[in-house]
DNA sequence: CGTTCAATTGATACGGATCAATGCAAGTGG
DNA sequence: CCACTTGCATTGATCCGTATCAATTGAACG
């Protein structure tokens, strides 16, 4: 008997293509764990041991060069895929940004079981080649994007995922949400530092574009305008 | 009968986990495409249509900006996989670098045969979770390297997949290589101005750290070097 | 020998990094 | 309940690296 049925992301994780038969299988390879905000789930350079989907929560990919600047790879999600499967190193860390909880299995289990279960495979697929599409999408941001494009493009990806207040876009009502990263987590994803995340933050309030009632609060009034800066150069 | 046996990738291609019969299937799918220099395969924002294996030559993705500044995703070699399965679009271009021969499939025939062949599948997302690794070592070149940094990176990379001169790191022979890149591919690609590229170049040179008989040929003379150059900030 | 186009080199401007100080809210102990 | 600490965020002043603008060089080709 699993407890899969009343996940949270039983329909929306990867394991949405089992039945319940595969599902019982699977979850017997798996456990619970539970993580506290800024907790480090894999180190960058581990050994690949551990994968897994996120049920609650928000957590971070990221690497640090030589000298320690860290770029942040990801922002992942519930039902997001973390992991490297059917590879021996995970190259990058993965940090809880918000409490969480994910659902682990043991590479080595893990890869065996999907060997067996095409659908899920085929579902793994799906989702790496999205994370691939949105991973790419990134790097024009980083290549060639300025400091105010960056930040009204974060706040417009966070926005669509986390609006209280849920629009059709074509709606002029305020969109609020609050930031599970700190500056410094958001000058690690844009490749910027803390002060310029800062002043950019700053200066969309100031031209009545968002509204910043708190450290962690943001509230989109103008997302059309906030689009515009997003598409800037 | 196919003459996929004779196929330049048959070993390293996705293709490589199909037997004999099924490659006939898939063969009979596919049909060769011959690319000149600088020509467009597929367009950013087209719907995805095409899907295929790299057989020769050398190839880039893309996607421009609202501006026109234009930032390159990857560059796919032979045997590499192009395009998006398994998905109704595609945001980014591809385009020949140098004279190429693609194995091209209609996506929607290459997915349904792809979802009777677990193996196949199976591949695909080995050489998607790569392609996703090395896209995500990209971003911390694009978020947090400086020029002289990327240009050093860009030329051990095109140094590891090129070396006529193979040697096993070891030793200090001079290792050459064609590019088939232009500087503004270069710099495209490194989310640099093409002047900064130069530049870069200039003074890997003045260090006697590389040679540049012509525009396109590099000469690695002291790969260790090159490596430090590559991890500063 | 001139034309053409890519690459190089030079001069200057500007955006974001860096260094430094201040502000602000939440916790801690007297 | 209020001083004090602590940690993050904001703001300010300055510097540096890369973009930008502009001119020159050099190789390929007719």
């Amino acid at each position: 008997m699993n407890d899969c049925g009343r996940c949270a992301v039983r329909e929306s994780a990867i394991c949405h293509s089992l039945n319940e038969s595969e599902l019982d299988a699977l979850n017997a390879l798996g456990r619970h764990q539970t993580l506290k905000r800024g907790q480090t789930m894999v180190w960058q350079g581990d050994e690949s041991l551990l994968v897994g989907n996120v049920i609650e929560g928000v957590l971070k990919l990221s690497v640090s060069g030589a000298d320690g600047r860290e770029q942040t790879l990801g922002i992942m999600f519930p039902s997001d895929f973390i992991g490297r499967p059917f590879g021996p190193k995970t190259d990058h860390s993965v940090v809880a940004l918000t409490d969480a909880q994910v659902c682990t299995f043991r590479r080595s289990a893990f890869d065996e079981f999907a060997r067996g279960h095409p659908e899920l495979e085929h579902s793994l697929l799906q989702r790496t080649l999205t994370e691939l599409d949105r991973t790419r999408q990134w790097m024009l941001l980083l290549g060639r994007k300025a400091a105010t494009a960056r930040v009204a493009t974060f706040l417009l990806e966070m926005s669509s995922r986390y609006a209280t207040n849920c629009n059709d876009g074509a709606s002029t009502a305020p969109i609020s949400f609050d930031l599970p990263l700190s500056r410094q987590d958001i000058a690690d994803l844009l490749g910027l530092t803390i002060e310029t995340v800062s002043r950019q933050i700053t200066h969309l309030r100031e031209d009545g574009i968002i509204e910043t009632p708190n450290r962690r609060t943001i509230v989109v009034l103008d997302s059309g305008r906030l689009q515009a800066r997003a598409s800037e150069v």
